[in-house]
DNA sequence: ATAGTATTTATACGATCGTCTAAATCGCTG
DNA sequence: CAGCGATTTAGACGATCGTATAAATACTAT
């Protein structure tokens, strides 16, 4: 079943260049489009290749985005494990804090030299995984991405240890969540501030989100027990359990 | 045809409830796995109905998104339009503050009453088409939410007026993005709290992005003046303009 | 009950999908 | 230069896509 992933030692032929441009083309079609609107064709024609080779070098179209994850992840998580050991040196804890949530943050944005401005792309492309429910991805995210999250997690718990971990979970879930929404649509921030922010302006995003998870972190938690009082906003207030 | 939602109307044919069963299997399908990558045959059989009955009814499968959309957004934004107009009356700014958040978060999981729990599911929804970058989907958000958006941040502008029109922009868009999120990726949250918190339930989700939101909100704006000391994270720091 | 309309059904169309095969071409090595 | 493995190419395969059509069926109104 012609393998799968060959293994790229002598460096032969115009090989590399095909495959990198496969992959770049790839990247940035499924981060614009989603997986399955995507066609082989669609990204052979970008990528000023033939069809066929997409097969020959990546096997299949999932072995073509687990390709993409594979390039990206390990840079990435690297990246953010560096930062959060510096973060971690840090002295003040008001700036501790800011540098972990910014060793979590950045990478994502820029994530290593050789892939030029790549990490933007490849996030926007995992968010959009994400919402597609794809099965490569999700697998990917638990067997990757978990593990550097619960180490972000953990540094968070040390920094705020009066919070509940499961508040923590929530508030990185949300910081996750801006995150890809940020590069995911980035039109409606300019369009909704008039041109007064630049929602493709990375550099100003990054502060704008740093800033604001910073502030959510150090939040009080929500009371959890019931019968809590609010603004008479939801319909449904039977505060389930478990 | 047993279809599960009744529509007690003039009742003409068993048109209603087919109608009506499409669109449900339809927005949970999309919701689920994006729009391309769902067959009108996968939803017609979803639906036990025969796939030309979606053209019959719908016209074609943007035909069918569409009218997904016009059920959901005239409910939602209505909702929403209730609770501001109600938190704009609340004494206490802290409160109010809080109203305001609660009334753009809340319609986004409860939209109305005859669409029973389909609030959440539509929100999924809405997430999936805007990181699909679906072009339907785009001009109905920028025809029909934007509005919204604008009335909400006009809002926090009078609530908190020493802050930017373009701070709020940034951190309404934050708001939004892990409202999408905690909708898409439920599980992720149970996983990564070891069952402490429980992704899926909407109560407690919207309890915690307010608690958030407000915080991110009350934040001071970021300095966007060049030459900002930082935690030496990011490795490219040029504070590009425009 | 019958006529007429609304809806559902079975079926077919051309297009495009992901993948495979075999031949042509390339780049290096002996 | 000849040979050979690596890569690219053109083409074809069956499957499935969205949509249209005409016949069959269900319902309403007279």
């Amino acid at each position: 079943m012609v393998t799968g992933v060959k293994q790229v030692r002598p460096s032969p032929a115009r090989q590399a260049s095909t495959r990198a441009a496969i992959l770049d083309a790839a990247e940035e079609l499924f981060a614009a489009n989603g997986f399955t609107a995507v066609s082989i064709r669609d990204i052979a024609r970008a990528a000023g290749a033939n069809p066929g080779s997409i097969s020959y070098h990546f096997g299949s179209k999932d072995g073509l985005l687990l390709e993409i994850y594979r390039r990206h992840c390990a840079p990435m998580n690297r990246r953010r494990g560096e930062l959060l050991g510096e973060a971690l040196r840090v002295r003040d804890p008001e700036n501790r804090l800011e540098a972990i949530v910014r060793a979590y943050i950045v990478p994502a944005y820029y994530s290593s030299a050789d892939l030029a401005g790549g990490g933007a792309r490849f996030t926007r492309l995992r968010a959009v995984m994400s919402a597609e429910g794809n099965e490569v991805a999700r697998r990917i995210i638990a067997d990757t991405f978990d593990e550097t999250s619960h180490a972000f997690i953990d540094a968070l718990h040390r920094q705020l240890p009066h919070l509940p971990r499961a508040t923590l979970v929530w508030r990185s879930h949300f910081l996750l969540g801006a995150l890809y929404y940020s590069l995911v649509t980035q039109g409606r921030v300019t369009r909704l501030s008039r041109g007064e922010a630049d929602g493709s302006d990375h550099a100003a995003a990054i502060e704008e989100i740093v800033r604001a998870s910073v502030a959510a972190f150090k939040a009080p938690a929500v009371d959890t027990a019931p019968g809590r009082s609010n603004t008479g906003a939801s319909p449904r207030k039977t505060t389930q359990r478990s």
